[in-house]
DNA sequence: TCACATGGTTTCCTCCGGGATACCGGGGCG
DNA sequence: CGCCCCGGTATCCCGGAGGAAACCATGTGA
């Protein structure tokens, strides 16, 4: 009967799996905001910093060298001017394009519900 | 000449915009877990501390209350032997469980590819 | 010569996320 | 009677996230 465990290589339910780590980069306001940005064409870093409002230098470019290392944004310069810097998504990035889209703009196509089901729930505090 | 600016609603790269707020409590490492392990039947509070390895009480307490807050959970209490509570997505919720699963379990089925992409990032790093 | 742009890095400082721990209320149960 | 379990709440406290602002090299143009 040989029951060899077939465990599954990871298991994000799991403490201490890996796979935590990367869903605790990816599950971020910042990071899924630049990850939808990033759809289409390359964009330049400052160009990103102007479209994502409240963004820090600082944070952008921190998380942008961080989604860099996992390997789903790829960082060009080029020569020019005053240097210019160039991101994209990889390949790897752009499977997760669709779910990042749906994810990041959920809130705009939902709002009006959340904030409904707040003064529902606040206003049924306000009582209890 | 009247030109109502016909702005679009909600827009999520607006600081201030309201659904950065939503935004950010769905784009949480724990949020995520929580609603991916509500899908199918409704579960209770000790039930999903067990199987997400690693929460603590206090942030399941309070990302369950924040979700039944904004209207993606719903909680139901029967007055039984020691008191049991149940979770479970509301319609609101479901409307997000694809995107949530995808999201959650990416890293599992991407894991080599981002250790691999870690590696060479770090080894060109090492001899900048 | 000074100012400005790009794409950063670094420092300082503050706020709060979240872990650890203790406590609670009520019923079952040995 | 004392103890345990369920589902929390309250409190303490530390580390780290992230905003503000200064600094940097390079090259252009006024």
């Amino acid at each position: 009967m040989e029951t060899t465990t077939l465990q599954r290589a990871y298991d994000v339910y799991e403490d201490r799996c890996p796979t935590r780590l990367v869903l605790d980069r990816i599950a971020d306001k910042w990071a899924l905001l630049i990850l939808d940005r990033l759809q289409g064409e390359p964009v330049r870093f400052n160009h990103i910093r102007r479209d994502i409002k409240g963004i820090s230098q600082k944070v952008l470019s921190q998380t942008l060298k961080k989604l860099e290392r996992d390997g789903l944004v790829s960082r060009t310069v080029f020569a020019t001017v005053p240097v210019t810097v160039e991101y994209a998504l990889t390949p790897l990035g752009q499977t997760l394009t669709e779910t990042v889209a749906t994810l990041a703009h959920w809130a705009e196509r939902n709002m009006d519900a959340v904030l409904t089901a707040q003064r529902t729930y606040d206003a049924a505090a306000e009582l209890r």
